[in-house]
DNA sequence: CTGTAAACGGAGTCCAGACTTCGTTAAGGA
DNA sequence: TCCTTAACGAAGTCTGGACTCCGTTTACAG
């Protein structure tokens, strides 16, 4: 490949992270090749349709975060590892998440693999930091997920004070942190591998819907 | 106005609620149509264009809403009612939200007053629990929206098993107490938690060619 | 330097989906 | 019951955006 094709490819795909993690799919493929300062033929030159630039593109990011995840998990405290990590998940994940969600029905072999690595990665350091006993072992990637994923997409929509970001993140830590609760003992199996369908593990059907905690 | 057209305007708004809500603003109005069971046409006799249309379901959908919320905030028990307002705000909220962010460029007046609305309701219910001292003083509703919004907007996006929905509902709910304050300072107290599972085995790396939610 | 094929980009084509037109149907008052 | 006209829907028009064609440009091997 020459030189020159090969920085197009990286400019359209900068581009294309750009437009549709702001505007989701319903950013324009000619809008993409205007930021990258080229023509819309070569965008299609290089991806074939735009769902394959979103997917292109979506790789990418995973592959990037999963990178980052790394140096995150490897931290000497698992603790801090997983806050530092849900920390950059949301700060750097914020507008990826949102196209990936939008992929969901039918989402590319190639993403599935990327995102997967990178809920793996935090599935490790959770599970390290509630070998520590800082975390309660009753919540599993799954929820921890749901949470980032929300945060993240939310504030990659419209844009939130960096302030009151952080203190959401601050609600979220608190709560997974582990404290006066009785601990109900049973950790639930939350590996990424999930079937579909919701009914794995039983939970308690008596859910504590009415704890008698505070809050 | 005819009474067969007021029954349509309603079967209209409902599958606009309906339709909007699942694909967001990317569903089309002959869906709404079809589903509505009249011809196009009519929807556009009742909303002449589909932003209109879009706007009109959600006046509605945050209306009923806050009608709801009024019933939830007047409950004796501050704390208690607030998290009844906050579980009914994922529930029944979800996908409009969506919807919501989606206009949330210049949204119509009529939107912005209606979850304004809303909005205000919970942020007395949140006043009214900080006042018990149940919960942490130092959070607004901008937080606490923050994260309602989140989690609406992802179970909305793709359907989240219950029990991992509760137990995510749960650890936000835990984060606003007051007694577990300080998420950074980590509460390693090394108690004998039963962490028979450790080092639960982490997922393979490699997923698994059955296809599993992604992100 | 020069030849050549890889890459490029502007000007199309084509289709999905928002919106209109107009002849037909039926609500509901007299 | 009949008549007026509000309300309806099938069959359009039109525009935005995905994708293609083809003549032009340019990297780089010899």
């Amino acid at each position: 490949m020459r030189q020159d094709a090969r920085e197009n490819r990286q400019r359209i795909l900068a581009a294309a992270d750009h437009v549709f993690g702001t505007h989701g799919e319903a950013g324009s493929t000619e809008d993409v090749a205007r930021l990258a300062g080229v023509g819309i033929a070569t965008v299609f030159r290089h991806f074939p349709t735009k769902e394959s630039l979103i997917e292109a593109a979506l790789v990418r990011h995973f592959t990037d975060l999963h990178d980052q995840t790394q140096a995150a998990i490897t931290a000497p405290d698992p603790t801090a590892a997983l806050h530092t990590l849900i920390r950059r998940m949301i700060e750097r994940g914020a507008s990826k998440l949102t196209l990936a969600s939008m992929l969901s029905r039918d989402a590319p072999p190639a993403v599935v693999t990327a995102s997967g690595q990178v809920k793996a990665a935090v599935d490790t350091a959770l599970r390290r930091a509630q070998a520590t006993g800082s975390v309660r072992p009753d919540v599993g990637v799954e929820e921890l997920y749901l949470l980032i994923r929300g945060l993240a997409q939310t504030t990659a929509a419209a844009p939130v004070p960096a302030a009151v970001l952080e203190r959401a993140v601050d609600v979220i830590l608190t709560g997974f942190a582990t404290d006066s609760r009785p601990a109900t003992g049973k950790t639930v199996d939350s590996s990424p591998t999930t079937e579909a369908g919701g009914a794995r593990n039983p939970a308690p059907p008596d859910r504590p819907a009415a704890r008698p905690r505070p809050v």
